[in-house]
DNA sequence: TAGATTGTTAATCGATTAACAATC
DNA sequence: TAGATTGTTAATCGATTAACAATC
């Protein structure tokens, strides 16, 4: 209100907060655990909450979360506290999940036949709305409610349900050809399973999630428990 | 070998590369990365290799390959690049998959189920010795040639197969009481799949993948794109 | 008013990038 | 030798932390 930083300080990615500040992305990744926080502290029945309360839900510390927060808004009230309703309204419209985002998801194997019935997804503002594969025996099948259709037919799939993220369960070897098609068709966002890295435009997001690659995480750290083990 | 750098700076976490260095973790979080590169340079039957090629193939920069790989060691040759076959070998062993870990598995749910039978897992370095459910109906059941164990017997479970991973797919609300007894059982990493989040002791990892979490971010981007959309 | 709790500042810390000397 | 490419340095950038003034 009082137009101090009016002079934005913009990200060259435009993703703006309030005032035009962009919101950092170590931040962004922050968020859904603070939505979920929020959930779970409206669903106790809490009005108010403390950014103690919301930290220790989350797991971070409260110092983060309201430096976090500070990037959306100024939405609790000193000495007082947060709103969990309102702040869980603006985490939502902060995050894009005012409006449903409709979600295509393309390898119906047994990876993505498990995300397709997932719950989650339809209940933190999502639609599935196309199922995908090139496997003529899966194609033409009913999961989660939807028929599967053809890979050729993916830029069609793609424009009649007006998807505009992805998630990709395909083998390796064909998931950049998958997503160059999904680019091409308009897809501005793909969550990936496949353990290889995607080559995108600038204005496409991707995220990726890679089990294996978890795992070799964590094996780095239990070697270094028992190679290290013992004195100190 | 000089011994130049032997006043070790260690990380208190003691996660010691060569030299007794920590590796910092962004570093650690890319290994799995540049080990997948190196697997399919070899299987293209090059010998030889440059930061370029890996880096390319890793989808990151040169510079950042390079910096990343000298926490580890010095295996490269300058003016020549990388032998490929070393320098897969000295990734596989910074990241102890020099000895095959043991993971147990806990949920065995839509994803559980998907999970198991990922043949990825076998593939790098891990070796699937448990499967472990709450639900009666589940267990005695046979996923993935292992027979299914009732979660009471959780504790024997990982004491017989020695397991020190776990992967966690059970439902969010008992997601910490599963973790805690996993951790209670000597598991020393756990990857899990809950939305919540798993309060752990210091000397326990924990991994966290949220699918609606990266849908989440990725709509955030999709919403900053349509809202600041036009001019620029 | 006194106590509580936010939002912000400034300091610290860690990660990335670019350039280049070392060296094959 | 000349060209190529690493490993390292130093500068930049972004993220985290702690402290506290603002304010309910």
């Amino acid at each position: 209100m009082d137009g101090r930083r009016s002079a934005a300080r913009r990200g060259a990615d435009g993703r703006a907060g309030r005032d035009g500040q962009a919101v950092p992305s170590a931040t962004v990744g922050r968020l859904p655990g603070y939505l979920r926080a929020l959930e779970a502290t409206a669903a106790a029945g809490a009005v108010l909450t403390s950014s103690d309360e919301l930290a220790e839900r989350a797991g971070v510390t409260p110092a983060q979360l309201r430096k976090d927060l500070s990037y959306l808004g100024s939405y609790g009230r000193r000495g007082v506290g947060y709103d969990v309703a309102h702040l869980r309204e603006q985490v939502t419209v902060a995050l894009g999940l005012a409006d449903v985002r409709r979600v295509l998801l393309v390898g119906v194997g047994n990876l993505g036949h498990a995300l397709a019935n997932y719950a989650g997804i339809a209940e933190r503002g999502f639609v599935l709305v196309g199922l995908v594969d090139a496997d003529p025996a899966v194609v033409g099948t009913t999961v989660a409610g939807l028929v599967v259709e053809p890979a050729d037919d993916l830029a069609a799939v793609v424009a009649r349900t007006g998807a505009t993220i992805a998630v990709l369960t395909t083998p390796a070897a064909v998931a950049q050809q998958v997503c160059d098609a999904l680019v091409a068709a308009g897809v501005v966002g793909v969550l990936t399973f496949a353990p290889c890295a995607l080559r995108v435009p600038p204005h496409v997001d991707v995220r990726a999630v890679d089990v294996a690659s978890e795992l070799q995480i964590l094996a780095f750290h239990d070697r270094a428990r028992s190679a290290g083990g013992g004195a100190s």
